[in-house]
DNA sequence: GACCCATTATTA
DNA sequence: TAATAATGGGTC
């Protein structure tokens, strides 16, 4: 049989590092100043902050990134509907999701949980179980059909992968469980960036 | 950059 | 309180 844990545990990983609110301030502070500091101004933030330079510019990739998907597609914003009559305007003086995020005063809040409609997941499952790794593509089409952000899409496989590896190992614990042969056929990306098949055996 | 995955936090 | 959407730091 083919261990997940096996495949994917081959090393030990550092425990991860929690940034502070008054680390996180600091990096936010410099980001809105600069994108993409320079390796003195991120030795600068490190120092100030504590923060190994690493994590510092992980960080800013990660921010960076965040932030132009958001820009890009407002997948936090998709609840909002788009503003028609003067009447939507009285109706929802709102700041967007975004703005409301980023703001200080705003106390930080999380954006709302996505409610799918039984028909997107049913969508979404369907898909999944014959691929689990939708392509940039056939995700930007998933998001039209379903009308999801394509960030959305992304997130509810990345989940999706998350549980069906977790179920999958509970069942190879139970050793001789039938429901084994139950398992779909699913395409599971190892750490290896390899593919690996339930079920088929295919590497 | 894509994905992993423990964790957080929002809803029914 | 369970299910699971979303987050964020980690790896390759």
């Amino acid at each position: 049989g083919l261990d997940p844990n096996f495949l994917r545990q081959s090393q030990f990983k550092r425990p991860r590092t929690r940034i502070t609110d008054d680390q996180l301030k600091i990096l936010r502070a410099n980001f809105d100043i600069n994108n993409s500091p320079n390796e003195e101004q991120i030795q600068e933030m490190s120092e100030k902050s504590g923060l190994p330079q690493k994590v510092i510019k992980h960080w800013f990739r990660n921010t960076l990134f965040k932030e132009r998907q958001r820009s890009k597609d407002s997948p936090y914003n998709f609840n909002i509907p788009p503003i028609t009559t003067l009447e939507d305007i009285r109706m929802e003086p709102q700041v967007s999701a975004h703005e409301y995020y980023r703001t200080e005063s705003g106390i930080n809040k999380r954006s709302s949980r996505t409610r799918f409609t039984d028909y997107q997941l049913r969508v979404l499952q369907d898909f999944f179980d014959t691929n689990a790794y939708p392509k940039d593509d056939e995700i930007e089409q998933l998001s039209t059909v379903l009308n999801l952000p394509t960030r959305v899409i992304v997130v509810w496989f990345q989940n999706a992968r998350q549980k069906a590896r977790k179920t999958y190992e509970n069942q190879a614990d139970s050793k001789d469980n039938e429901k084994k042969e139950l398992t779909n056929e699913r395409y599971i990306r190892t750490s290896n960036m390899q593919y690996q098949c339930k079920k088929c055996n295919i590497v």
